[in-house]
RNA sequence: GCCCCGGUGGUGGAAUUGGUAGACACGCAGGACUUAAAAUCCUGUGUCCUAACAGACGUACGGGUUCAAGUCCCGUCUGGGGUACCA
């Protein structure tokens, strides 16, 4: 019987489906194993060999622990909401629900034919609704929590709701969006708008303003690597930067414990780095840098009067006013004893009392020196915390606080006013009268504060707040001409060009808060708007870009950190002592960062601070196939949709494209309404009209596999119990920051919730390498083709030239072959991809001539110039000068990424049905490393399937089928037990090509010595079965056993037959292997010595010489020295 | 620029902890079987020198550590992937 793999595949795959041989229970006494896939998109091109790499892979561990007893969840399903399907229903009015499904069958198709053990009931589909009704279910769970940063996790609202109206929200410790400061009683008097736009941002999903690359032909947000030079990428309309109001995700509040996570997490390093760098934790301080001189001379006179007496914004004033009115009125009795001597000026300054400052009202304030001075009440006692903040904030505005107590005042009032003159004397010297009057700061980021002897200048991002108010009149136009220019160039050429340096100075100085020296503030792009605080203070000599900065504008570049040259380039290591600083001379870096934040706490300059580059996730997207949003809007301000109401289906609508007023899709649809008490259609409110992200549905999914079809929760807390996290993920490394740091955030919020028990996703992460096509190209001139008689140059291989030639046929364009076409002299030679299909071993198979003339109608009468002579029409002819060459047209390969345009797409049906499933399966794990990328090509095939027919053939006797019950020879047990022990540990450390190659050398071996006997050849099955499972359940069957072979145990490795008597030891001589010589085991490293030096063979390597040291490693080698 | 991963025969790759470099497979060459081809089997195959034995050289390049280096250290070159003015 001949291995007819054909049969015994499609035969195998039907009866696993039939059986549900690969079913999983949620419940059992084996231990769990979840391994788990990257989720696939069901593009319409199918799956290509690539796809397959990490399926076959995570498929051979899962059969693999099966056989070693354990309950293993291997499920597979699809990520199917998505662009593709929506671009292709905008152009063909398909619903993209039909398209999704059409290529889900494909893939569904493709994948069966590979005889992958997944568990197909458990299969979810993200654009299903009973699946995307949980995941909205989570986007409401989201919605009603907030960052608790003293618990350190997220929290619900409710319970902020009740701190709110107990406490104010000025104890409450959040990751938030910038808030006023609030007491109980007033968050009581906020209407209920107010009070749902305090909670905004509080909330982990939240409505923010945000920037984003707006399209306006395509009406539509695009992502950054959808945009290119300015210009979508689909279609090349201009994009700009548009503030849009989004839904976000308040990753960052998880940035820490998501940098924490990674320590104990087995992935990649690779993967790791990369999503610490996008974490981005950087750890420095703030700084403030005072304007020097008065107002800005460019604001109007009314302008710069106004601003020292508005100490707050329009908004906390309509708030505070009011009461800071009633608390003038009704002082109390040492507040009021205060006054009389502050009124007035008494104390020779003019004080103000009860003035709104920023968030707060203060008891008394001399606004021209920034001296606040309060008096407290009993109650100050137990709001210490409190008021460190407030007087903190203050601090940061520039003022100085003093504090008395109320008894103080009424009993020792003169010690009191005396002490506020000497505040006033003090702030009078440090601060001459007017200097900060206008009280204009720069707050800069920096995490090298140590340098801050080295500041020559400030720059500012163009789009700074602050640069319209300090640019003096003289720079006005130019700053404008600048801001003009770099906002433009934000838009096109600031992706592109970001070699070029540009800046303009504004004229403005600000005081350097330690030497006192005027330091020149500058404008540049460089500088960005959405980090940090969109400033830096420039130190050139040890920052790159400072350097650069400085270089073009001719500034100094002051040396304060010993080391580098910085006549060449910035010194940036965080290495050498300090010099020209200060207090801070000598020390090293480290400690002088130390040092430097110390002071600058001390002195109220700034604080130790800690930034992330993470930032929140836009989570809104203007297109339709995707999740709908579940929330609708009632007055403006946003609701969730009723849990019961739930899923909230996508509608139908009647064009998948934005409205003429730029509304996303789902505008279109009609009744897109809902009403808390009806649902959806009943009219009512509008709902929301942007849907999910793609990475909302897959960053969930591996929770849902668990308790696929449950109809009451996302997941039984039962089932998310049994599995917990995914024991092994084979991913990609291109979603190293998107979806797999989502899926870890999500997984965290899901376990403060309390819905799961573990916080991270997946305890294990490989990597797999992408799989490279290799196109084919051919070449060919384009010189004399206008000429329908153009005389090609054709081979004379006995002169090795090429020899122009009159042929009878009217010829355009001349296709040479790759060996020769580079002696062709010819600047213009130009390539042509052909199908892959068409090639063998670099040469184009004639009988594909018709294919090609069909896709290339224009190369009709093209001439494929051979060695021997040249194809035309497909019809070979001989060189008339004698055809002593090859008739093989070469191809010229090239390693390119795999893709339909490319026409080196090699789906993995077609190996299936040539070579069979089991070839595909061991070929692709035979190629090399997993995670390493490599190029496919099929040329080493041919081994693997002769490694299957051989296994076939230990079966047979001149193809009938032959097994013995015979003992086994000791031979025979040491072939096969090896080959356990070797299969076991290269599965275990993931090296699935050395286990093809241990396989090839057992089978061979056991040919070698006609072994046929049942208990070498069952064992045998089994370890081969996760590798080939058709072929091994086949044989299996064939050895009479009734059940799958997917659960037999796996063989236990029997040391005891691996023992050897002896070892054939290397002799090297200075560590050069000469012999070797074949010793008894258990010879002490004496009796080793003595029986080397006594051969013949070694003496003659030694040539009459001693040695001078023999090393004798037991078992291994013997090293002499001479 | 920065970060990560690589560089071993004609090719894919092996060498797991510093201990015989090139396992296994492809390709190539020669042979057997065959009218022939396919299939199958056998032999050889890192480079140089050699009739052969032997020998010399060899893991991108240059140094170093070691009895011993593909493996560890320093420097250089080079390929691939990621990322981008992140202060």
């Amino acid at each position: 019987m001949d291995y007819n793999f054909k049969e015994i595949e499609s035969r195998w795959q039907k009866r696993w489906a039939e059986q549900k041989t690969f079913k999983t229970e949620n419940n059992s006494s084996k231990p769990k194993y979840y391994v788990l896939d990257m989720f696939p998109y069901p593009s319409g091109a199918g799956l290509h060999v690539g796809h397959p790499l990490g399926y076959i892979a995570s498929d051979i561990i899962a059969r693999y622990k099966r056989h070693k007893g354990f309950n293993v969840l291997h499920p597979m399903g699809y990520d199917s909401f998505g662009l593709p399907a929506e671009q292709y229903a905008i152009q063909t009015g398909q619903h993209p629900a039909l398209t999704t499904e059409t290529n889900i069958a494909r893939y569904r198709e493709q994948l069966d034919k590979i005889g992958f053990s997944f568990d197909w009931d458990r299969e979810v589909r993200t654009s299903d609704p009973a699946y995307y009704k949980w995941t909205q279910w989570i986007f409401i769970q989201l919605f009603h929590s907030w960052y608790n940063n003293t618990s350190n996790k997220a929290e619900h609202i409710d319970g902020l709701i009740k701190e709110f109206e107990n406490n104010g929200n000025t104890k409450v410790n959040a990751a938030c969006s910038e808030t006023k400061q609030f007491t109980a009683a007033e968050w009581k008097a906020f209407n209920e708008q107010q009070q749902q736009e305090i909670l905004m941002n509080y909330r982990s999903t939240y409505l923010s303003e945000a920037w984003v690359n707006w399209c306006p032909a395509l009406g539509t947000v695009l992502a950054n690597d959808e945009v290119k030079d300015g210009v979508s990428e689909r279609g090349g309309h201009p994009v700009e930067r548009k503030l849009m109001k989004q839904w976000s995700m308040r990753i960052s509040a998880y940035a820490q414990r998501l940098l924490d996570g990674l320590d104990h997490l087995e992935w990649t390093e690779s993967l790791k780095e990369s999503q610490r760098y996008w974490i981005g934790k950087s750890e420095g301080c703030s700084l403030r840098f005072k304007l020097q001189g008065h107002l800005s001379p460019s604001l109007s006179k009314g302008e710069g009067e106004e601003a020292g007496y508005h100490t707050t914004d329009s908004q906390m004033w309509n708030l505070l006013q009011d009461k800071a009115l009633a608390m003038r009125k009704n002082p109390t009795p040492a507040e009021n004893a205060l006054w009389q001597y502050l009124r007035n000026n008494n104390t020779g300054s003019h004080f103000r009392r009860q003035q709104i400052i920023d968030r707060f009202i203060v008891d008394f304030v001399c606004l021209s020196k920034k001296l606040v001075v309060e008096a407290d009440g009993d109650i100050h006692d137990y709001q210490q915390e409190e008021d460190n903040a407030r007087t903190e904030r203050l601090n940061e505005l520039g003022y100085t606080v003093v504090r008395f107590r109320n008894e103080e005042i009424l009993s020792d009032i003169d010690t009191v006013i005396s002490e506020i003159k000497r505040e006033l004397a003090l702030k009078g010297k440090v601060l001459p009268s007017g200097e900060d009057l206008g009280g204009v700061v720069i707050e800069v980021f920096t995490t090298r504060p140590d340098t801050i002897f080295g500041v020559s200048f400030v720059t500012l991002a163009p789009e700074h707040d602050l640069v319209e108010k300090i640019t003096t009149a003289e720079y006005k136009t130019k700053v404008e001409e600048y801001i003009t220019f770099a906002k433009n160039r934000s838009e096109r050429e600031r992706q592109a060009d970001v070699k070029k340096i540009t800046g303009q100075f504004t004229g403005a100085y600000v005081i350097h808060p330690f030497s006192g020296k005027a330091i020149p503030v500058w404008i540049g792009d460089y500088v960005l708007a959405g980090y940090g605080t969109g400033a830096v203070m420039a130190v050139p000599a040890h920052d790159t870009r400072d350097y650069a900065f400085a270089r073009h504008f001719s500034l100094p570049i002051p040396q304060v950190v010993e080391g580098g040259d910085i006549e060449k380039e910035a010194y940036d290591a965080k290495e050498g002592k300090l010099i020209n600083s200060d207090f801070l001379n000598g020390l090293d870096v480290k400690a002088a960062i130390k040092r430097a934040i110390q002071e600058v706490e001390a002195k109220h300059l700034g604080k130790g601070k800690i930034n992330f580059r993470l930032r929140d996730a836009v989570f809104g997207r203007q297109r339709y196939w995707g999740e709908p949003i579940p929330i609708y809007y009632k007055n403006g301000i946003p609701y969730t949709v009723e849990e019961k109401h739930l899923p909230l289906e996508l509608p139908e609508v009647d064009k998948y494209l934005p409205t003429a007023d730029g509304e996303p899709p789902l505008a279109r649809a009609k009744d897109w309404t809902y009403s808390p008490l009806l649902g959806r259609g009943a009219g009512g409110e509008v709902l929301e009209t942007t849907t999910m992200p793609g990475w909302a549905g897959s960053s969930w999914y591996f929770l849902r596999y668990m308790d696929p079809h449950n109809e009451k929760e996302f997941v039984s807390k039962q089932a998310a119990d049994y599995w917990q996290n995914v024991d092994l993920y084979l991913g990609g490394s291109e979603h190293a920051t998107g979806h797999l740091l989502y899926v870890r955030f999500w997984t965290m919020f899901l376990k403060d919730m309390g819905f799961v028990t573990f916080d991270e996703p997946a305890k294990k992460l490989i990597n797999q390498g992408m799989i490279q096509g290799t196109s084919e190209k051919i070449i060919f001139t384009i010189a004399g083709t206008n000429s329908e008689t153009t005389s090609p140059y054709l081979w004379y291989e006995e002169e090795n030239k090429f020899v122009p030639t009159q042929i009878s046929h009217s010829v355009r364009r001349a296709f040479y072959s790759a060996e020769i076409s580079n002696l062709l002299y010819d600047t213009d030679k130009r390539e042509i991809n052909v199908d892959v299909n068409w090639v063998n071993n670099n040469t184009f198979n004639p009988i594909y001539f018709p294919e090609f003339f069909k896709r290339f109608p224009e190369y009709e009468t093209a001439v494929f110039i051979c060695k021997g002579g040249y194809y035309y029409k497909g019809t070979f002819y001989e060189n008339p000068f004698g055809a002593t060459g090859s008739r093989e047209f070469k191809t010229k390969p090239e390693v390119e990424k795999m893709s339909k345009s490319k026409w080196n797409v090699v789906s993995p049906d077609k190996i299936c049905d040539d070579f069979g499933a089991d070839t595909l399966r061991l070929y692709e794990m035979f190629l090399g490393p997993l995670e390493l990328s490599k190029p496919w090509n099929t040329n080493g095939i041919t081994g693997v399937a002769g490694f299957l027919k051989k296994l076939w053939r230990l079966f047979h006797n001149n193809n009938t089928w032959s097994i013995s019950e015979e003992a086994a020879t000791k031979p025979e047990l040491k072939a096969l037990h090896r080959t356990i022990k070797k299969i076991t540990e290269d599965i275990e450390r993931f090296s699935f090509n050395t286990s093809v190659s241990n396989f090839m050398i057992c089978v061979n071996e056991l040919t070698e010595v006609k072994c046929n006997k049942r208990s070498v050849l069952e064992p045998l099955l089994i370890i081969i079965s996760p590798y080939a499972p058709h072929i091994a359940e086949e044989l299996w069957s064939l050895l009479g056993h009734k059940e799958s072979i997917a659960y037999a145990p796996f063989p236990l490795f029997d040391e005891s037959y691996l023992v050897e008597s002896s070892f054939n030891y290397p002799i090297s001589f200075n560590g050069k292997t000469r012999l070797n010589i074949e010793l008894p085991l258990g010879l002490s490293n004496a009796d080793i010595e003595k029986e080397v030096m006594s051969r013949e063979e070694v003496q003659k390597h030694l040539n009459g010489g001693s040695p001078k040291k023999v090393i004798i490693v037991p078992n291994k080698i013997v090293n002499i020295v001479v």
